[in-house]
RNA sequence: GGGGCGUUAGCUCAGUUGGGAGAGCGCCGGCUUUGCAAGCCGGAGGUCACCGGUUCGAGACCGGUACGCUCCA
């Protein structure tokens, strides 16, 4: 059976199952819209956590998935484990059956069984389950339920087997299905007596199932819940590779084509036998996490979730460097990984142009990082080659540590490229750098935020959002929490010393920052209470409003009615911002074509940023054309309008989607226009009610964020009239200067820069014709001087004619090639008052450089005297001196320019 | 959030204890050629990311900001 008919019959199975049969629910994108906690998607029930925390509903209680996840960190899920390992993925698929109130542990357990053992016919003697210690209910179902061999039964603690969502929360027992393997993973020990739940790798654990039974409240005390849940996981891939009976997850189909396709490529053959098999892995399992991730809308980057992808690319990028391949390589991977997986994920393959640009932008910027780091590392390794005492060459920890630190080089590979060279590493070293900087990251860290326990005021559903309608409302204030620490919200000095609190509010009409929008400002009181909201964020369900208190109760007793009150002004900036993206991105799609969907964008009050998928800069007649359609729109007056609906229904309508949304879930779609709308699209952000209170739109700016990826900046509403304001103030001034009333003043100031730039040709020009006739310097400034028997010329004078520190410099030039020409030995010393400061230029011929004459010690023994300094090199150089009068008259005095001469040069 | 490194001509980059802003490629013009990355000569092109400080003098030193790279949390 292939992968795909083992996820399409485990679809089937449970669609067709039960009585109330389960209802089939698309993956949710591996990029979570609305929970910051969550890098990923990482299991199957993230995009259920709402039902199991009580908090949300779907019109059905059965479902079937198969959810796309990733996981790069975590207790059995360490980077560096993908690939040497068979059963570890970045990327792996879920298939789940679940229940949400409408509990059934008998049947998951009796179906889990019959489908392993019936429908995909895996051996039954090969199967153990465990179950949770105290679980005496699973561990009858199962022999009651099914034929396995009870001694295969196992009971297990907590750490294996009972699941918990956080501390305080939803959480229950769970029963695993395991498979023997019959042997452990290469390189380990099988302990007698072997079982699930060791490190032998022997037992793969095939199935989890989990039963959410209790509730886990503040004081740790389990409570029974009303509406239990059931919550299955179980690896595709790993199912894959029992029923398809090969030795590692890489030999089922879902990878082999792609392994195959790297053998091709890389002409090095895949061998799990001979011990070849890393590189290929890595890279195929990395292809996939990278281009799921990709087409779900993330992008690889310096930071969260986009530095992750950058470094699990980089590290596919050393893996084929393995395979002596140099340039960039995994997005030529992309078209073989569409024909395995495109089938049923259609995003990779409507994507599939996007991803391979993303994918070759950032391999081809590795490759630049990576040179910058080799000629680093060249430098420490010949450093260290001449360091060394003996034939043993180390390379320093420290610069090891710099190569990671600045470069990105992991240390194996600095080992690498060390051992090639025939040097070692100083690991310890390394590590000593290493762990020093923990610490100071550790010591910064914890001035970011509070992490104490919320006090609770008032108990009750909380959070509600009634932002969309209300600016302004009365409720109750739920919890708070004082917090320690520094927030970068200190624009106003006076109010960063105030108390800092996080309160949670039963309703709240501040927008936390989501989907790019900023989150609101404003304030909260009530009795001998004021706080002034900085910052709104979303913690899972809680919208947690950071403050600022410029007043607290005498007693300490926070009150329970509180007065919420967004900053209306703000808020107003803002509308206009977002309603722009959707106009925006109509536009666009209208002139440039359907390719064009948003990959991101920032709506603050001053302006927003929209980023698109386009594979070229649009010329200017485009933007203007997309500013001018939009503008019309606006003066249009269209209204905007907002329903909750799901989104099949919103998707036949023809509206935008997105990332973030769930499939069936209710979602709330923006229309812009009425019969024939200009823009529908999923959007929890807020609004303008009509598109003319935007009154204007302007594209700022257009620019590249990386390939494929382009992002137009624009102002709206009162920030765009601002801009305007701005601009013609400048704009006056510029005519004001020019005097070019009535005509072009771009006109006016091209013919003044041209003629500026001839002026100051011309300028150039008379200042050398002026220094050729001015001076003579041998004969009118020159004198004989002998040192040490040699007759040379000293050239000395202040040379009045120099205005700035090129004519200055031109003379010292001049006077070097006049000794040329009369074929003599000198030494020249010229000053000029250049402003306030009295400058010097000291010259001196190639042959007595030779013997020892240095212009730049001459000027400072000079410039030292005249109450200065300076320097420079051996055949010219400058010094400068504040002090006017005793530098002028040191140069006019020949004698004594003379006879200091004659003192500071020996030859 | 805390570090490290970087930002110099259209592009790739050099720039020594602080002392005259450079190279290669590309571009423009001329000459010579018309056989493979053509050659020779000449030229244009720079607020050395930005702001402030130290200094007689800052591309370089110090502080800050922006952006990029990179590591840690």
């Amino acid at each position: 059976m292939n992968s795909a008919e083992i996820r399409q019959t485990f679809i089937d199975y449970f669609v067709n199952k039960s009585k109330s049969k389960h209802t089939f629910v698309p993956s949710a994108p591996v990029v979570p819209q609305d929970d910051p906690t969550l890098l990923f998607t990482n299991a199957g029930m993230n995009q259920f956590k709402d039902i199991f925390l009580g908090k949300g509903k779907r019109r059905y209680t059965r479902a079937v998935n198969s959810q796309k996840c990733i996981r790069v960190s975590g207790k059995h899920n360490d980077l560096e484990e993908v690939g040497p390992s068979p059963i570890h993925h970045t990327l792996f698929e879920m298939l789940g059956n679940w229940s949400f109130g409408d509990y059934y542990k008998a049947e998951a357990i009796r179906w889990a069984w019959e489908l392993l053992t019936e429908v995909y016919k895996i051996d039954k003697s090969k199967l153990y389950a465990t179950v949770f210690t105290d679980d005496d209910e699973a561990h009858e179902l199962w022999q009651s339920e099914t034929d396995i061999i009870p001694s295969q039964i196992s009971r297990h603690g907590a750490k294996d087997n009972f699941w918990e969502m956080g501390e305080i929360g939803p959480c229950g027992p769970c029963t695993e299905l395991h498979y023997d393997l019959g042997e452990p993973f290469p390189g380990r020990v099988s302990p007698p007596g072997d079982g699930p739940n060791t490190d032998s790798g022997r037992f793969i654990e095939l199935w989890n199932l989990v039963f959410i039974q209790s509730f886990r409240d503040e004081s740790g005390d389990l409570h029974d819940l009303p509406a239990k849940h059931v919550d299955t996981g179980a690896g595709l891939e790993r199912i894959a590779r029992v029923t398809q009976g090969v030795s590692s997850n890489y030999q089922t189909d879902l990878f082999q084509p792609i392994i195959r396709d790297i053998e091709a490529r890389s002409r090095v053959k895949y061998d799990e036998i001979g011990g070849i098999y890393t590189p290929h892995r890595v890279i195929a399992d990395h292809l996939r996490s990278l281009s799921f991730a990709i087409a779900d809308g993330a992008l690889p980057g310096n930071e969260g979730r986009g530095y992750v992808l950058r470094r699990i690319l980089r590290r596919a990028a050393r893996f084929y460097r393995e395979l002596d391949i140099h340039e960039p390589f995994l997005y030529k991977l992309v078209p073989t990984l569409v024909e395995v997986t495109g089938e049923h994920f259609t995003e990779l393959k409507e994507r599939q142009g996007h991803i391979e640009h993303v994918l070759r932008a950032e391999e081809e910027s590795f490759a630049r990082t990576l040179d910058r780091g080799m000629v680093f590392f060249e430098e420490a390794a010949s450093k260290a080659a001449k360091e060394a005492k003996d034939d043993n060459v180390v390379i320093a920890g420290k610069n090891a540590f710099q190569l990671y630190d600045t470069y990105g080089f992991p240390i194996d590979l600095t080992q690498m490229l060390a051992r090639e060279i025939g040097l070692t590493v100083d690991v310890e070293g390394f590590e000593r750098s290493l762990e020093g900087q923990r610490e100071r990251s550790r010591k910064g860290a914890k001035a970011l935020t509070g992490e104490g326990e919320y006090t609770y005021v008032t108990r009750g559903d909380d959070s509600r959002f009634v932002g969309f309608e209300q600016l302004k409302i009365r409720t109750h204030l739920r919890m708070y929490r004082i917090d320690e620490g520094e927030y970068s919200d200190a624009n106003d000095p006076e109010v960063a010393e105030k108390p800092l609190l996080s309160v949670i509010l039963a309703q709240t009409p501040f927008y936390a920052e989501s989907g790019g929008q900023v989150a609101d400002q404003g304030i909260i009181h009530g009795k001998e209470l004021h706080l002034n909201v900085f910052d709104v964020r979303q913690e899972g369900d809680l919208r947690v409003h950071l403050c600022r208190a410029t007043r607290l109760p005498a007693s300490g007793e926070i009150p329970e009615e509180v007065e919420a009150v967004v900053d209306t002004i703000r808020r107003r900036r803002i509308l206009p911002h977002h309603t722009t993206t959707h106009l925006l991105q109509a536009a666009l799609r209208t002139i440039l074509g359907d390719h064009v969907t948003q990959a991101g964008s920032r709506v603050l009050p001053d302006y927003m940023t929209f980023d698109y998928t386009h594979f070229e800069k649009p010329s200017p007649e485009q933007l203007e054309q997309a500013e001018e359609m939009v503008n019309r729109w606006i003066r249009e007056d269209l209204p905007v309008s907002w329903e909750y609906t799901d989104v099949d229904t919103a998707k036949s309508k023809g509206a935008m989607a997105l990332f973030g949304e769930k499939y069936g879930e209710v979602v709330r779609a923006v229309k812009i226009g009425e019969e024939t709308p200009v823009s529908l699209e999923l959007c929890g952000g807020t609004h303008v009610n009509r598109t003319g209170e935007i009154a204007v739109f302007r594209i700022e700016s257009e620019t590249a964020v990386s390939a494929g990826v382009r992002r137009i900046t624009s102002t709206s509403g009162e920030a765009g009239f601002r801009k305007i304001q701005e601009e013609r103030k400048t704009l006056h001034r510029i005519v004001d200067l020019l005097g070019s009333y009535g005509s072009d003043p771009a006109e006016k100031l091209e013919k003044a820069i041209i003629e500026q730039k001839k002026m100051e040709k011309e300028i150039e020009r008379l200042k050398k014709a002026a220094l050729q006739g001015a001076v003579n310097f041998i004969d009118d400034w020159g004198r004989e001087i002998t040192l040490k028997d040699q007759k040379i010329l000293l050239i000395s004078g202040v040379y009045e004619a120099a205005s700035d520190r090129d004519s200055l410099q031109a003379a010292g030039d001049k006077v070097i090639e006049d000794l040329k020409k009369a074929d003599r030995k000198g030494i020249g010393v010229v000053g000029a008052l250049i402003e306030d400061t009295f400058m010097i230029v000291t010259v001196v011929s190639d042959d007595l450089i030779r013997q020892g004459v240095h212009a730049g010690k001459l000027v400072g023994g000079i410039a030292k005297k005249a109450g200065g300094g300076g320097g420079g090199k051996p055949n010219f150089a400058t010094a400068g001196s504040r002090d006017l009068e005793k530098a002028a008259a040191l140069l006019k005095n020949t004698n004594e320019i003379t006879k200091f001469v004659e003192s500071f040069i020996s030859l």
